[in-house]
DNA sequence: ATACTTTGTGTAATCGATTACATTTATCAT
DNA sequence: ATGATAAATGTAATCGATTACACAAAGTAT
């Protein structure tokens, strides 16, 4: 921090007050005389003043800052997601601090220092792989109700999250290649432990079985939602004596991954094989070729966890009853030129 | 924040000293004498005690944060750096903020509030089109030297910075379009105010001179470093009468948006048209076809930041001499498939 | 006119850690 | 043995805002 003169002291003595007056004016203006208030303000604006937020903190146990929580960084579908979650946050004083896992392992610092350091009063986790022992120690410390999930989730508990309609995303996909006239539909999952994989795969069976499509183990490719896992899982298929026809991405990133492995194996997209992914970042509507995919309404989730969390740290709200039913946000199927007839 | 009981009256008791010991243990433990540190971090651990950050900020008047402002968290190009960031600042228990520009400005908060409200101590800018309004209020308020900016840096300033060799960058894709035998090679610029549209696209004159290569202005297009505005440019390309043979791309996101329409456009990369692009971001190496570019070393552009920040708001630190030269970090080039023989 | 609310503002305690200054004890040179 | 110095610890003020409580003034009911 800075040198800074002005405190609330000043201001209190250059509007012939006292700093509970000040004080007031800028929490709860509404018990003060309207002339008062306005007298206040006048020395707010002329002193330069501005709250310290630390004294502020320390006084009320109000950190005003989120943190989100991000499995990786790198990945561009979270970025929406971000700038959701800003945007319901910003015009409250609450201010949002990001985080990644990866990076966090790093630094050794436990999650819920966070909030015991008092820096922060709510989080937005959208990291379902969150450690159990992170969320013992929150439960432990009564910070469970200070959780949102978003995108991701915890199975088996019941916290609150925000989720898009995985499973009628993968039904959608499935049955679009369907559509098209693809009988023999492989699929990449996400990694192993992953709830979205979970769902995305139980979508997937579900529709290819209401289908009645074939059924081969080997079409049921395991990834991890990377690039570098896309091109895996075309190495594989490559190598398959009944190759399928047509590819369901557990993510984006996959599907690139797989597109550009098997085009430089000289396999045509989508003309030897169809692909379609999952989340529709903006990269797809630019790859060669376009992808077609499940758009995830990745704003939407952003501000509906925002709204969420907010809900659950607001001291005053008590709805504490539906929260524990997750918040679905609808998916749409965008069709680009990785998909053609069989 | 949340109900917490353990404070460090409560340690000291335990412990059977003064609060001030227990504080000077954590702060400077070298002022104690060993029996009692270890009595003190016996209690510590005992107690569970975690110190109140609020309450340190506001006495010490430091932070403990550092914010890192970047201009679109959406391009995946800043990811590793963050990281970088977060490696250098992790292990001392400095905590890092993310804001991104674009958010920003929605929502009103002016960026000195941060330092002013004593959230953060320092900041990382990744945007050299800071408005210079902001830039005034820095200096205004005695914040100047708390900035560093990273990858983009404010031209006619002396604020320090560090850097790709974005001029030997630029050479560099050059001569390889050179040695490749292309001769009519074409630029897509960044944004018009940016600084590394400037230094790229010096480069690109600089080596294209030396090599004594065919010059036209139609051949400089302006960009803005988005997929979007890779499109643009290749439809002008499409519409020319004298088509370069190759194109150098200011960021790997425009090359990508280029290749795909010149693709849907039915030109061939790298058969008809070769291009290179620059960041070597990881989806690069998996684009159909993979993306010959200028790799910057991201996670160093990061660590080296961090460390130029914590040379400049550390109090002790009186080395401000050499800050006011840019730290230059060095690139590479890439071959990958969309660059071919002319 | 009296008692009782309501409204508006001030006084001072408080949040929890740090640190200037004071004090005690140990060490050392003479 | 004595005064001086260093080492270790304690006391209490302080950072700046919030808010419980107190109180005065104005409004209201009877």
């Amino acid at each position: 921090m800075v040198q800074k003169n002005v405190r609330i002291r000043d201001v209190a003595r250059q509007a012939g007050v006292s700093t509970a007056t000040v004080s007031r004016a800028l929490t709860t203006p509404d018990l003060l005389a309207e002339a008062t208030r306005e007298n206040v303000f006048a020395a707010i604006r002329a002193t330069g003043y501005r709250v310290n937020k630390a004294a502020r903190t320390l006084r009320t146990r109000q950190a005003g800052a989120v943190l989100v929580l991000v499995p990786n960084l790198g990945n561009p579908f979270f970025s929406r997601i971000l700038a959701g979650i800003s945007a319901r946050l910003g015009d409250r004083d609450t201010s949002v601090l990001i985080a990644d896992t990866m990076n966090r392992v790093a630094t050794g610092k436990s999650l819920v220092d966070y909030f015991l350091d008092s820096q922060i009063d709510g989080m937005i986790c959208l990291d379902g792989g969150l450690p159990e022992n992170d969320l013992q120690q929150f439960r432990d410390n009564g910070l469970a109700d200070r959780i949102v999930f978003a995108c991701e989730w915890v199975q088996n508990t019941d916290l609150p999250s925000v989720r898009s309609d995985n499973i009628q995303g993968a039904r959608l996909a499935v049955r679009h290649l369907y559509e098209l006239g693809h009988r023999k539909i492989a699929h990449v999952t996400g990694p192993l432990d992953n709830v979205l994989t979970h769902a995305r795969r139980e979508g997937m069976l579900i529709e290819r079985g209401r289908l009645e499509l074939p059924a081969r183990d080997e079409w049921i490719i395991r990834g991890d939602f990377s690039l570098e896992s896309g091109r895996e899982a075309a190495e594989e298929i490559i190598r398959m004596e009944n190759r399928p026809t047509a590819v369901f991405c557990a993510s984006d990133q996959v599907a690139f991954g797989l597109m550009s492995t098997l085009t430089a194996r000289g396999l045509r997209v989508p003309e030897d094989i169809s692909v379609i992914g999952f989340d529709d970042i903006e990269l797809s509507d630019f790859y060669v070729p376009s992808l077609t995919t499940i758009r995830q309404d990745r704003h939407a989730l952003g501000t509906r966890a925002a709204s969420l969390l907010l809900e659950c740290i607001d001291p005053q709200s008590t709805a504490d009853g539906h929260r524990k039913t997750p918040v679905i946000v609808d998916v749409e199927l965008i069709v680009r030129h990785s998909t053609a007839m069989a």
